[in-house]
DNA sequence: GACGTTGACTGAACCGGATAAGTTGAGCCA
DNA sequence: TGGCTCAACTTATCCGGTTCAGTCAACGTC
């Protein structure tokens, strides 16, 4: 089945292919009656425009990209990233764009695909995640001059547009909480330890424990999985004085954590206090469900798109702020039990 | 920062543009010592093809799509898509082809969605997720005789092409050992009814069940999601003659189910055996650990891929078998204890 | 030495849109 | 009635590749 072509519309509208292009872009320079009768017939033959064609002439591919740098096998556990996806999509289709998705292997794979993707011309702009502490990525696409906007910070974004949410308030909130529960030894789970928002969650945990004289608060570093959450969780259990309660900093290694407490024959909350970083459906569907600190990930994602299509647009690379993660409080934690 | 075309390499070079783009394509027409002058030149100026240019010369994208037809909220939770994409995407971009990604409502936009990127020339083909019973896209895919593959089946492709895997064997392989351990009462709560493969694992469990004379064998539907999972749960082990063994249609019903279980006061596996699809790491999260009727996800994008693009290059589009799911024994299934 | 052959390359057309620059014809006005 | 303006188009050019039809020099051949 041959495709049709604006010349087959102006051929059956017995105009010119540029008629044909002003009508269908709302450009002045066709009347009211021929712009419609071409609609028309436009609608009628299913005409729609090579985005090559179109791409080629506007410079423009009207299509973003999207390079996720991890491996395939937390890719796929953790709920967030097909939710932060869904969030960008809806909001790039509603505006007509493309996404277009890379898995790459590490930074440097990922840098070469953005300059890929710019001589190629095939994006007019990227998004970037899993911003780490002196992230390559960041002098790179300054270098290239790809219009971006880089989910997370704040800090380190270089001169690029930013889309951040505050962690350390959140996780300040968490801490407070269980202190206010009554909890005095409190431990946390982190994720990987160069990733920018680790490293914040780190210093904001840090820093309420000392502020709240809590002494025994320790950090692990972990990696996401389940199986690093659940080693973490046994290490930290077994110790001479044990946490009252651990915060974790994804939703995946908490479930795995609140399995090996129930393993070690310790119920969850009244030996040990579970919160959950990452609010998703998985959270409620263990026993007890779990506390979380979450958000809305998919509006994250839509807003990231909104930013970067203003960017392409021409508008000064900001830095933004997001809703701030909130505290869901479930069965996971209660006071701890007199000992 | 200008991007150096065609054009800039010839100028170098001091031959046509024609002369470039025999060399760049391996094509003949040029000498052996021009062409590594050209490839030098080209590396050095960093040039790469306009993906527009090359489509709409070529007639070709260099781009594969890939619609999701999901709620945002199944979306995120399941391992599976984001398993599928990675491996897909691994297949993909090994050959220098892009993947379009994009969320879809339901099947009608889903079909606008194939329609508008023939149109647009935007993809050369289509990976189809989720094959329903009386599938509406498959007609009409072939009416516009976009190149795809069917994820799914075996059955109601139509004439196109599809990857299968026998889901049917599996699921009868589970339902085997089961008995094998003892148990007589086995339920299974399935995924979306009106999914092809729900259907066919609904036909095999019950085929399976009857030639070895379990009677109580009952399918309760669900959606994939662990609160629905949860609740079929509930309402099987509330039942005068509960079940002493479950098999679930996806990894999250099946915590969901382990959850309800552990809360309801029953012991897995002594209690209650469970059976998960999809051998996810999740199911190695929980404790105890869920046995499992798995397979290699990624492994399975990246066949489907290769089909894919088998059928972009003419190849006759064939129903190919892939992996079956093999069972993974764990902690979560044993004999039924003694009543 | 006239003639075909071949390799190495050039020039120009083409893909399908966007758009600047030119061409009508109608309407208005002095 | 000639001159002017403006809306409503058409024509031509461009975007950056691919590809087909030439061109031309070098070579071999009878």
């Amino acid at each position: 089945m041959k495709r049709p072509t604006i010349a087959d519309v102006a051929r059956r509208a017995g105009v010119s292919k540029g008629a044909v292009s002003y009508a269908l872009n709302g450009q002045p320079g066709v009347s009211e009656a021929t712009r419609q009768r071409i609609l028309t017939i436009a609608t009628e033959i299913g005409f729609s425009p090579s985005s090559a064609a179109r791409a080629l002439s506007a410079a423009t591919a009207g299509a973003v990209g999207l390079a996720l740098c991890r491996p395939a096998r937390t890719l796929g556990v953790e709920p967030f990233f097909m939710a932060l996806i869904s969030g960008v999509e809806a909001e790039l289709s509603a505006r007509s764009y493309a996404l277009t998705l890379q898995v790459v292997a590490d930074h440097d794979a990922e840098i070469a695909v953005y300059r890929r993707w710019w001589g190629e011309r095939r994006v007019d702009g990227v998004l970037v995640c899993d911003l780490r502490s002196h992230d390559r990525r960041i002098p790179a696409l300054e270098q290239i001059q790809l219009p971006a906007v880089v989910i997370g910070g704040p800090g380190g974004t270089g001169e690029l547009a930013s889309l951040w949410s505050d962690d350390a308030a959140a996780l300040t909130e968490a801490v407070e909480y269980l202190v206010a529960l009554g909890h005095r030894r409190i431990a946390r789970v982190g994720g990987l330890p160069d990733l920018r928002h680790t490293e914040i969650r780190t210093a904001a945990f840090t820093a309420v424990c000392q502020r709240l004289g809590l002494v025994d608060a320790v950090t692990v570093s972990s990696d996401y999985t389940g199986e690093e959450g659940g080693r973490a969780t046994r290490r930290l259990l077994s110790s001479a004085q044990r946490p009252t309660a651990v915060i974790y900093d994804n939703d995946v290694m908490a479930i795995a954590g609140l399995s090996v407490a129930q393993e070690m024959g310790l119920t969850v909350p009244a030996d040990l206090s579970i919160v959950a970083w990452d609010d998703s459906p998985l959270c409620r569907l263990v026993h007890p469900p779990l506390t979380a600190l979450g958000r809305d990930i998919a509006a994250y994602g839509a807003h990231a798109a909104r930013q970067l299509l203003a960017v392409i647009g021409g508008d000064p690379a900001g830095r933004v702020q997001d809703e701030t993660p909130h505290l869901t409080p479930r069965g996971s934690t209660a006071p701890p039990r007199e000992r």
